[in-house]
DNA sequence: ACACTTATGTACCGATCGGTACGATATTGA
DNA sequence: TCAATATCGTACCGATCGGTACATAAGTGT
């Protein structure tokens, strides 16, 4: 055991919270007194546990995507279904996240790459957002690669604009949601757009 | 002419000004200072022509669906074209927008609508992004429902979720220039999409 | 010329912003 | 028991926030 004076709170919850008060208001939307609030901490100790507001955000970030970004990709690869039904089936697994009662509403990623192009989120956050995107958008590059490989679908569209094609959709029902949609109506979205793949 | 002092600055080119400030940072991420430096003007000037921040982003954003949102609606009524062709030309019409260098790139409503959720949005202003976004919605189902009379759709999908998923495209398109996509990879997000219209 | 009206620039208001210094409080190993 | 270590709460820092008081400047109609 290390010594010295032991944290009186959980840093993995503190996080979550700190991640839902950004999820909800943005960056620039969020002060120091929403953050210690809602983790119930006070400013020295959300300093020395997480640095400084910049590097919380880029923490909930990294934690969003843990938590509620990469939970959905495993209905891809769902054995028993033609790659039309899984496709389906991972953007319902996001819609329902999106519409979710007990989170914040849309996606995290989403709303923090909207409020890219001001001068309001520092450059490191700024390129931590950059990448999360490029990685949802070369994963589904590849399981699409892959996919094609397989024989589950025909050249044209390519793997890549597919890709773009289903990022889009994500971000469209993303907002939908911020939007007040209800569950139901993403679905009929999704439905509708699976025409192709 | 009216009595007093006359004004220095040109109204409608300030609220322009503040438009493309309110769009580039969001509503939180933008103070007085951005406003007043990119209109030129100083902060009394600004009250008394605008009333306040809010009052002002209000405007700001009646003004961005006046000039660069009901421009794409005439697309869907060219005469000589059949329905898919038109829904992709007003589509087409957006992206241009969505990606123009000479703009803060993206939607400026649909930004807004992210911003949603948290307590940083004042109601009022919260009304007129759910007015903004109610307006498109109902223009687009009545234009479905045109068209369906006119017999140029099955009534299945219906017109209400053409609607939305019109709505959940544009939403989609508008994160994706927000994210650096060039407006060739936001065509062939279109071309994709329009299998179904 | 003059009273009246309106816009402008400066200088300021209290409140809040992100961030920190510092003493008090626990907990460790010796 | 006692130094060493680490976290705690309080109280504060300069800077900026949205908003305004006020004196000056520039127009109007008579």
């Amino acid at each position: 055991m290390k010594a010295g004076r032991h944290r009186t709170f959980d840093k993995d919850i503190a996080l979550d919270q700190a991640m839902e008060v950004f999820w909800s208001n943005g960056y620039p939307g969020t002060s120091l007194s929403d953050l210690t609030n809602a983790m119930g901490i006070n400013k020295p100790s959300l300093y020395s546990a997480f640095g400084n507001k910049e590097k919380l955000y880029q923490s909930a970030l990294e934690r969003y995507v843990q938590k509620h970004g990469v939970i959905h990709a495993k209905h891809l690869f769902a054995a028993d279904k033609c790659l039309s039904e899984r496709v389906q089936c991972y953007l319902t697994s996001i819609a329902e996240m999106l519409t979710d009662p007990k989170l914040p509403g849309g996606c995290f990623v989403c709303i923090s790459t909207c409020e890219v192009g001001g001068t309001r989120i520092p450059t490191d956050a700024l390129q931590v957002i950059f990448k999360i995107n490029q990685q949802t958008k070369s994963f589904l590059t590849e399981f699409f690669n892959n996919e094609l490989s397989a024989g589950n679908m025909a050249s044209e569209p390519s793997p890549v604009i597919m890709a773009n094609y289903i990022l889009s959709l994500q971000f469209g029902l993303s907002v939908m949601a911020r939007n007040g949609a209800k569950l139901a109506e993403l679905n009929e979205v999704i439905k509708l757009s699976a025409v192709k793949f």
